[in-house]
DNA sequence: CCTTGTGAAAACTTTCACAGCT
DNA sequence: AGCTGTGAAAGTTTTCACAAGG
């Protein structure tokens, strides 16, 4: 499996996973890639191509599986197990994500929170406990974690990521609107709000 | 201008708008495209490409004005004047959102919100009045909204789209993790966090 | 007859490399 | 000499359409 995956391919599968697990809950244990289009808007040519890339996991005439195919995709995406996950920044939207329950269902969870503020550390979230930054680094080694979701203001975010970096992490979600220079064997996913308002924005003007 | 353009080219015209903002700040006026490949590591001949979908901005042998291309990439984007939005949808996500900065200095401004939860309607967050769904259509009228973030939970979020498109909404940016259905002229951009957060677990595991 | 799996075509986006203006 | 603007090439992703299997 190592020809090139779109990366659009990975962020569908997301898509066929909570549908398919909405099936499985009601019982459905077929489905043709036909009922992907109707349910979830996406052709039932690139559900095919997109679950192609890793194998051949339907019966032709039949469909696919609805409880394999669930554990296929889990597998493929790396998410079969438990993966966890720290967070840097408990401001609002740190918090918010630290309470989302859209992670955990899909077998990633929030371990720990990091943050500088005096008057944050210590508390809890959600169960979480809020540590000082300068504990990152043991708590990075010590539960081995290698993703890291970023959610620090944009002036410090550059700074607050490479101690990331020095601690262990590989991967980093990060939310401040700048662009990160980091090695580049650390993999960068980059959400930007604004920038996703903006593109909405352009769209409509020129319908 | 009716070429198609890459969606990625719209989003990155944000994240040249920020750092132009910066330049101006510290006084630069003139500045290269090979200055931003340096600073956002962006290939200069991308950033070229990108803005010369849109006309011919720059000097040769000299560069670009960072005043005028600022005035330029607001005015391709649509942020040349203050655009108003609304938000549906008050939870922890919804309220950092109405909390976020980011937005506002792009000239894109969160100006009313709503929710069904009565302990939530009438309170105000950041000097934003927090509405009952049932007055959304009146407002959308009368301020003329077009834009709105959705951020209701995933049960909610097709009805409640639904209801949105009537009052008048063209475009959605929406952070439910379904995908909607509406008519083909409302245009939807998803912000799905797990799916994000899912690919990026994915990259690590095929380093 | 139904549905998958997939090469091949089409569409789209990025990268290249250089002509042309300052 | 320096930097832009841009066709053309390369690379990537989606769509098509059909052979093959149940």
């Amino acid at each position: 499996m190592k020809k090139n995956i779109p990366s659009d391919t990975i962020k569908r599968l997301i898509y066929y996973l909570r549908y398919l697990e909405e099936l499985k809950e009601k019982g459905k244990d077929m489905i043709s890639s036909n009922e992907i289009n109707i349910s979830l808007n996406i052709p039932s040519n690139q559900f095919r191509k997109d679950i192609s890339y890793f194998g051949k996991f339907g019966k032709r005439g039949v469909g696919y599986n609805v409880t394999n195919l669930i554990e296929e995709i889990k597998k493929i995406i790396g998410i079969d197990k438990k993966i966890k996950v720290i967070l840097i920044g408990v401001g609002r939207l740190g918090s918010a994500l630290i309470k989302y329950r859209g992670f955990l269902t899909l077998n990633m969870e929030i371990i720990g929170a990091f943050d500088n503020d005096p008057k944050k550390i210590g508390k809890e979230i959600n169960g979480i406990k809020i540590m000082n930054l300068n504990e990152l680094k043991n708590f990075v080694k010590k539960e081995n974690v290698k993703v890291c979701i970023l959610t620090v203001p944009a002036n410090n975010a550059q700074q607050v990521a490479l101690i990331a970096v020095e601690s262990g992490i590989k991967g980093i979600l990060n939310f401040a609107p700048v662009k990160l220079k980091l090695p580049k064997n650390i993999f960068i996913n980059n959400v930007d709000m604004a920038s996703e308002l903006g593109y909405l924005i352009f769209k409509l003007k020129n319908l």
